[in-house]
Formats: C-alpha cells, sequence, structure tokens
DNA sequence: ATCTCTGCAAATGGTTTGCATGAGA
DNA sequence: TCTCATGCAAACCATTTGCAGAGAT
C-alpha cells in the first residue's frame, strides 16, 4: 500500500464508488493488472461498474501521472501504480511475472552524447527479461 | 541495407514473390514500420500481396529472430529488422521519430544482483525519451 | 444546481484465423 | 507431386466513443 487513495483525494480528484474501487484495486507494490483484471477485481467489490468506467479512470489515472501505462508484451497495456517513484521492470520470459527493480546509477548517462542524434533525452524506460526462479525450477 | 534477405536466403527460408518484397522494404537502417505501413509499401511493389500475408510474413520473421517487434507506444506495434545487432531506441515524445541507438557498457550489468529476485536474466530492452531537434526546432 | 461520471452498446483499430486456391521446391 | 504460402473475408480482442441519466460537490 502506498497510498495512492490519499494522494488522489490531496489532488481534489473527484471521488465516486467506482473511482475508489479501481484506485485501491491498483494500490500496491508490484502490482502490473491489465485493464480487463483491473475489472474483473473491481466487480468482485462493486458489481454495477462497467468496462468503460475502468477504461476512463484509469486513462485518467495515467494523465494525472499517478500510474504508468507498460505496453510491454504483446496484448493488453498493464498498469503500475508506482508511477511516483521511477523503476524499471523485470520480467519472465516464460510465464510474464513482473518484478519492480531500482537499478544503480543513472541510467540516461548511459546514452553518450554521440549516440543522441541531437534529442533533448528526458526519461528511460528499461525492461530487464529472465526466467523467474519457480519457472527455472520446473 | 544490411542484407536481410540475403541471410534468409542462407536459412533455407522458401522464397515468393510477396515475402521477398515484406524482406526488402523492412531491411535498412533506423527502419521501424507499421505493419500498415509495411502493406502500403510491399503493395506500391505488388500489388497483389494482402494484408495477411504481410502479418503472416513479418510474425514468421520474428520467429526466425531476424526481426523484432517493438511494442512501443500506443496502438501498432513496429518491427525492427536489426534484430541481429542489439541495440536501443530514441523516440521523440512529440513526433514519434525512433532512432537506433548504441549505449556505452552492458546495460545488463547494471541490475545489481540484490535486485534480480532469483531470475536469470539475459536481455534488457531500452527506450530512451526525449524531443527530436525538429520538434525542438518547433 | 451544475458539472461530470457512469453504464450501455455500438464502433474502431490492430491482428489473427479458416479455408480453398495456386505457386514453390 | 506434395507441401506450404496466399488471398479473401470474417472473427477476435483490446480499447474508445456517443449518449442519456444518475450522482458528486
Amino acid at each position: 500500500m502506498s497510498d495512492l487513495l490519499g494522494r488522489l483525494r490531496g489532488r481534489g480528484w473527484r471521488m465516486t464508488a467506482q473511482r475508489r474501487v479501481v484506485a485501491e484495486v491498483l494500490d500496491g507494490e508490484h502490482v502490473h493488472l491489465t485493464a480487463d483484471e483491473v475489472l474483473a477485481r473491481a466487480t468482485a467489490r462493486l458489481p454495477e461498474i462497467s468496462r468503460a468506467t475502468v477504461y476512463n479512470t484509469l486513462g485518467e489515472l495515467v494523465s494525472l501521472g499517478e500510474v504508468a501505462e507498460m505496453s510491454t508484451d504483446g496484448r493488453a497495456k498493464r498498469y503500475d501504480p508506482n508511477a511516483h517513484r521511477p523503476h524499471h521492470h523485470l520480467v519472465c520470459s516464460r510465464c510474464g511475472a513482473i518484478r519492480d527493480v531500482h537499478p544503480e546509477g543513472d541510467p540516461l548517462t548511459a546514452l553518450p552524447a554521440a549516440e543522441r542524434y541531437g534529442f533533448a533525452v528526458d526519461a528511460v524506460e528499461v525492461t530487464y527479461r529472465g526466467v523467474c526462479p519457480d519457472c527455472a525450477r520446473a
């Protein structure tokens, strides 16, 4: 729990039952749910929530900068509530498990000026891929 | 030109007019086309090529390891023919322009063992984001 | 009271698939 | 010849949108 709801309230975000449930479902560490998974968990707590509302709310949280969209693997986008603290991702190539990681050093400095093509670089996304302990054991 | 076709022929890849055109369209440096763009350029050279064939062929090139799929931004996947030489991407946040870049040092070493959660890490994808010179000027 | 969020359902965009035909090795 | 790639169209999946009504501030 990293108090996503508290932060949202502090920003004067309009609160409704649906929006609260989406934020609750999303809050935590190492959480990377798809929109569909968010809908499923939200429906469990509040049956009268609709798919469109989940998408609307996710989109809003993303544009508020409170949730980050990961377009990592094939199909559906995943939503990561840890947008306020920069981190990277470690993904299992077999089962798709995802962990948040914090590399040492500033990844931006790894790109030499000669390789910047005149871009003003201000962010970097890093995804490490490998096999998780559970899959390695099996 | 990095001779994608030559490599494919060398691997005994079944050659047809359609497959050759897709490979030709894709070959080069800093090429990151969507399936739709590949179809458009392929159609210009060979009108009787179909969308399904483009998708089939792209999928096959990806599973052969000759082309890499980038799931970077929002909508459509992009296809990168430089899969044989590891590199990262530099993307313009405004216009979406993409360049291939080659950071110094091994990016894999940037992830401390204590942050690996027991994973056997074997690859890393890096996307730098910033504003390209053209957009900065405007 | 006002402003907007919500639900429904239909539309959209990207990608995949089934099947009969036709071309490669 | 025998296999497999192709084309067409329909299916699919994730996501977006229009609209009328309910709900929050």
